[in-house]
DNA sequence: TAGATTGTTAATCGATTAACAATC
DNA sequence: TAGATTGTTAATCGATTAACAATC
């Protein structure tokens, strides 16, 4: 049986990959547990215990590649491929992460966009059409979709999400600000800036 | 001295008021720890862990008013009150934020956008008027605002950051990606894509 | 070699869950 | 009253940190 990996290890490791990344562009070949926790602000034990669920990434006295931690995080988080992504809810927010330049950059390409709105359905987004909704399912399967961003009204989200996931969708980016409730077997992360910035209010 | 909270805990709050919201709109007076957890997919101990740090909102046998967990909720995240947020970056998502109706009527108002963009300065975004990046920490200040959402590429983020916090910014909301170093009073939260699209994928 | 930094273990710390008396 | 559900304690579980031998 397979090693079980925390879930809040698993989620640390995008950022670990983008400040490499960020690193790399800046022209450094090597770094240590101790800087790119300075950099993440994240205690420098930490960076080496997550890593070492994985393997031995590093040289003691030396630290780590950062093209070979690169190499070895995107194996691991399955961002050394490219990813089919649906889009459903093309409002403005649906627009702006069409236009996103960073999804593409990273291996997440924007294939499908749905909409339930006539004037909407028929038109181009980029160089893909706006189809409807009603086809989310047939067209999730018919193109192999398995993940989906969900930016469409709260009172949506659920049957939308229902369909994705009747397509064969297995994890889903929520932008609509209400709990789904799907399937053990389907991952959901939530994004809502209202949530964050009342985390935030509470200190001050 | 004041009991210290979690700050696990206090991440928790804005998604019992969510739910709480969407419980209230549909018509509903009353819940219990149970009910809520299953529309959250959480436990019911630990809701009731987490509000039994602020006091006894139930009662026993009965649950909790709705009406009166909303408002105990609302106090204790101080959002029972209306914040100004300043907005940096008005391109494709600054606007789509710019544009979102949840802000104002949670509370949340834009009163301040910057952008660096010639073409943009002196524009207007909604009703109110896109200024020069170089005046942020003056018209901050001015403005007495405390929370900024910040919409800029990542190579300008630091910087701007920066103003934002000269200005007497205490709260941050980036969605620019990349970590921000600033003083340990300034509460940054993350918004990335990405970052949460990779959390997904390694799980498929 | 001497210095630096890893990978890993053990210790500490914190969060979640289970259980139940209290009580509405 | 009988049933339901809270608030809280104790037990369990999991995550983080400290420390250091291994070694580049």
């Amino acid at each position: 049986m397979t090693k079980q990996i925390p879930d809040i290890v698993v989620g640390r490791l995008p950022r670990y990959l983008q400040a490499l990344e960020h690193m790399q562009k800046d022209g450094f070949m090597t770094t240590s547990s101790k800087e790119l926790g300075a950099n993440l602000g994240i205690s420098a034990a930490q960076i080496r215990k997550d890593l070492s669920q994985f393997g031995g990434f590093g040289k003691q006295g030396m630290g780590y590649s950062i093209q070979s931690l690169i190499n070895q995080l995107r194996s691991i988080l399955h961002v050394n491929q490219s990813w089919k992504l649906a889009l459903v809810g093309i409002g403005d927010l649906g627009n702006a992460l069409a236009r996103y330049q960073g999804f593409t950059s990273r291996g997440f390409h924007i294939v499908l966009a749905f909409d339930i709105d006539p004037e909407k359905i028929g038109g181009k987004i980029g160089n893909i059409e706006i189809m409807d909704a009603a086809k989310i399912a047939e067209e999730v399967r018919k193109n192999d979709v398995k993940i989906a961003m969900l930016t469409v009204p709260s009172t949506a989200a659920q049957n939308i999400a229902v369909e994705l996931v009747k397509g064969g969708v297995l994890a889903i980016l929520n932008y609509a600000p209400i709990s789904l409730s799907l399937p053990d077997h389907v991952h959901v992360e939530y994004v809502d800036p209202i949530v964050k910035l009342q985390h935030m209010t509470f200190y001050l």
